[in-house]
RNA sequence: GGCCCCGUAGCUCAGUGGAUAGAGCGACAGACUUCGAAUCUGUGUGCGGAGGUUCGACUCCUCCCGGGGCCA
């Protein structure tokens, strides 16, 4: 059950006047009210009556509801609502009852989801191109926790193949004093594994994780794929095959895929689809509702691949969802680079939380849509100052922990219940009706896996933060008590939206 | 050749069918004897192009142009 939401209660019981489900807006235009809704220009088609005219007895029977102060048709067919200062200051405190939980349990129906993410194999420290993978997978997983979601994040890697030989050669090449094979890994972190005896996948290993924690990225779970492979042959028994060349098929084609795939190769071994065949197997056998897969567009191809698995071992293909974020690319000094191991072109995320911080790190990762190639100014987003917008929105929250720690001193308490002694200026007006967008938007944002609206949301609370701080003094004003429990109440919202993200929420700065 | 993502202000980006399309950066001009000036106020330019669906399209569909990526 969703916390407090006045603004839902209002939709809800507008709707049930309508017959039909009602969403608010919050119009541009002050003289449009404070909530609108366009229901009267959709049920007009239907009911073929003109849209003022249905919009009209809406407004009617709303005021006769008392569900607003005032309640008009407008424009082509809009509904607008204004609300008293009364309603918005019990709405208010609601939100203070509700306190950090303020917008949380939206979801509907909650559901045991795993989020895999980053999984990168142990060749190299964590680079830029995967810290967008892990702070967008990290956001999406705190969204879903958020919304009443049971979510659990996993790391999955692979200490065999390819590229883990070659990581494999590279060190002991080192360690015989040669020169790295040419297509090996190299750098001081290799020098460094070479250093220390026995396998150097732990320490690599360790040092991966180590940056995940720093970037405030923690991992329930660690599954290791030769581990995942001993389950091969079970994963083979539930899926649809066939024999040609020599080889094991799996019929993917007929479940969406755009090809079949290869189980067992023609001299008796696995192939890659076989282990992620096993994957799947064991990830719904644990049980979860939905798996979430946070992949790079350079892996959409695997989308239809795992959908036919997750349907071939008898789920909704839906259940498992591939979340593609596009590439990340750093521009420093003007210069464009891409972010590419292969290339050589390599980034560490550790010298990225160097330069720029992890606050400033992970804002930038996420306030972007995920369908969106990222554009990183390092220039920009290392400057602690007014122009980075991560700094904006924490110098709000300091400034009302300011304002609280001053308040405590000279004993006065921020009171839980908001009562106004004078009308309600529109600073503050404004203000309360923004803190009431955030169960909304924070359950749009789990719903579309969009966490990128939360920091540019978090912006828009902080300006009418500050708008409101220079209008009104908050102590000793005519309507401290009210003035206060608003502070309070914005702290909250804003102290969540940054933990959302992953970014902290400072009360100095 | 097939598939995926993108094209909105000088730059980086919001805006998944509604009223006059927004924000940050950059530029210019202002505001502190007062709770934190890392703040606030004011001043501009824009939906790549062509059709279509709709009462209404930045938003949905088709084609074209341009950028990025994956596969063959």
């Amino acid at each position: 059950m969703a916390v407090h939401d006045p603004v839902s209660d209002l939709a809800l019981s507008l709707s049930e006047i309508a017959g039909v489900p009602v969403v608010l807006e919050r119009p541009g235009d002050p003289d449009h009210g404070d909530y609108a809704t366009n229901v009267a220009l959709r049920l007009a088609p239907t009911q073929g009556r003109a849209p003022r005219e249905i919009a009209a007895d809406l407004a009617a029977e709303a005021l006769r509801g008392e569900l607003a102060e005032a309640a008009e048709p407008a424009g082509p067919g809009f509904l607008n609502l204004h609300m008293s200062d009364a309603w918005l200051t019990e709405a208010l405190s609601g939100v203070l009852t509700a306190a950090g939980d303020f917008g949380a349990r939206t979801a509907s129906d909650p559901e045991r989801i795993q989020v895999e993410m980053v999984s990168a194999n142990p060749t190299g420290p964590l680079t830029v191109a995967t810290a967008r993978n892990a702070a967008y997978g990290d956001s999406v997983a705190r969204v879903l926790a958020f919304a009443g979601h049971d979510v659990e994040r996993e790391y999955y890697y692979n200490d065999a193949g390819t590229q883990m030989e070659r990581f494999y050669a590279s060190v002991e090449a080192v360690r015989r004093g040669e020169e790295p094979p040419k297509d090996g890994y190299r750098g001081e972190y290799i020098a460094e594994l070479a250093r220390q005896p026995g396998d150097p996948v732990p320490p690599m290993l360790a040092r991966i994780e180590q940056t995940l924690e720093r970037f405030r990225v923690h991992f329930d779970t660690w599954v290791l794929q030769s581990d995942v492979e001993s389950e091969i042959p079970e994963a083979i028994a539930l899926l649809e095959t066939f024999e040609q060349d020599d080889a094991v098929w799996a019929r993917t084609s007929a479940h969406g895929d755009d090809k079949d795939r290869v189980l067992i190769r023609s001299d008796g071994t696995p192939g890659y689809f076989a282990a992620d065949a096993a994957y799947v197997r064991r990830k719904y056998a644990r049980e979860f509702d939905r798996l979430i897969y946070v992949l790079g567009a350079d892996h959409h191809g695997y989308v239809g691949r795992l959908q036919a698995l997750a349907e071939m071992l008898g789920h909704p293909r839906d259940s498992l969802e591939v979340l593609i974020y596009q590439l990340v690319h750093l521009v420093e000094g003007g210069m464009t680079k891409k972010m590419s191991k292969r290339r050589g072109d390599v980034a560490f995320l550790d010298d990225l939380l160097d330069t720029i911080g992890v606050d400033a790190a992970r804002w930038y990762l996420v306030s972007r849509g995920h369908d969106q190639t990222i554009e990183l100014d390092v220039d920009l987003a290392k400057q602690r100052n007014q122009k980075n917008p991560v700094y904006y929105v924490q110098y709000a929250h300091a400034r009302i922990a300011g304002i609280l720690r001053n308040a405590a001193e000279t004993g006065v308490a921020a009171a839980g219940l908001a009562t106004s002694a004078t009308a309600l200026a529109r600073e503050e007006r404004d203000l309360v009706k923004r803190l009431l967008e955030f169960p909304a938007l924070v359950g749009e944002a789990a719903d579309r896996r969009g966490p990128h609206s939360i920091p540019n949301y978090a912006i828009r609370v902080a300006d009418d933060f500050h708008r409101f701080y220079h209008e009104h003094r908050v102590l000793d004003s005519e309507n401290e008590a009210f003035r206060l429990a608003l502070c309070l109440a914005t702290q909250h919202v804003v102290a969540r939206c940054l933990d959302l993200i992953g970014v902290e929420a400072p009360d100095r700065m």
